[in-house]
DNA sequence: GCCCATTGCTATCCCCGATAGCTGTCCATA
DNA sequence: TATGGACAGCTATCGGGGATAGCAATGGGC
């Protein structure tokens, strides 16, 4: 690690760093749910929003529609959510009761997991980076649409 | 998008969707590099440090040795990098003259893509943000190796 | 009633990263 | 000087996440 790095002055590459290492600390937190992260955040929201449809989760994590369905199964195979047909074409989808107990779970193991990052940075520096992050995101809000 | 989500108050989901928006934006940038954002990083970071080991890029750029190998071989096909054996084991990597042209059109390019999204911020925000996001970074070089 | 938008879905691709384990090389030291 | 361990590069393979194209069935506006 003796290199220089320009990078390190990019606040594209910061973001991915900074990112990826909160990812894998998430990971192991949530690794003997034997959940991906995708499936959880998932059924985090169901939980909240009880009898949305697939299509509204996907909108609200940015996850396409065709990468939902795999998510979606897993998580009724698992007898965490369940659907009921709400007209033809759409479903609402509900936690099971085995699905509220592991959403519980999981909340917690990510409050740990954040509580362990936000530690490390002062109040103000929080109340900023919750300010600029969705700042960011929101850039893109003119041209694509996910 | 009618849905309410909980995760939005979490900084690792908010730190994944801008790192996404940004990829994204980055990608385009880069589209008719054909090279993809690996590539291009390991690139420049060749270019700022003429006759580095294939392993010290990776360790720069937090990729793995075995990952650093279709890397470097790509960049080589392309003609884009060479390298000179130093002894039996490592090599020394520089880049070709076309690989110094491509460098600094990516530079262009990463320069471009990145004001798209500092004009977003304030200078103060920006500063801020290259203070909090290598801390969060730090938070695991006290668990992994990489 | 018809056309178009929507929902869920299949199939397939790409990018990035991780792990396990191999070969060949070097270097320290016993 | 012989040897064991560390190191560089590499192979093979897996997993997670995301994208695209296109299909079938349905619903709703005109």
């Amino acid at each position: 690690m003796t290199l220089t790095n320009a990078l390190e002055s990019r606040l594209g590459y910061q973001l991915r760093r900074a990112s990826a290492v909160m990812m894998a600390d998430l990971s192991r937190e949530l690794a003997d749910l034997d959940l991906r992260p995708a499936e959880v955040t998932t059924l985090l929201v169901i939980a909240e929003n009880p009898d949305c449809s697939q299509t509204e989760v996907g909108q609200t994590l940015a996850i396409k529609r065709a990468n939902m369905v795999p998510i979606i199964s897993r998580l009724m195979e698992r007898d965490l959510v369940e659907r009921r047909r709400l007209d033809g074409r759409s479903h609402a989808l509900s936690l099971t009761d085995a699905g509220r107990t592991v959403a519980a779970d999981a909340q917690a193991r990510i409050d740990r997991h954040e509580a362990r990052f936000l530690e490390l940075l002062g109040t103000k520096d929080v109340a900023m980076l919750f300010r600029c992050l969705p700042a960011i995101r929101a850039a893109r809000e003119a041209e694509a649409d996910i």
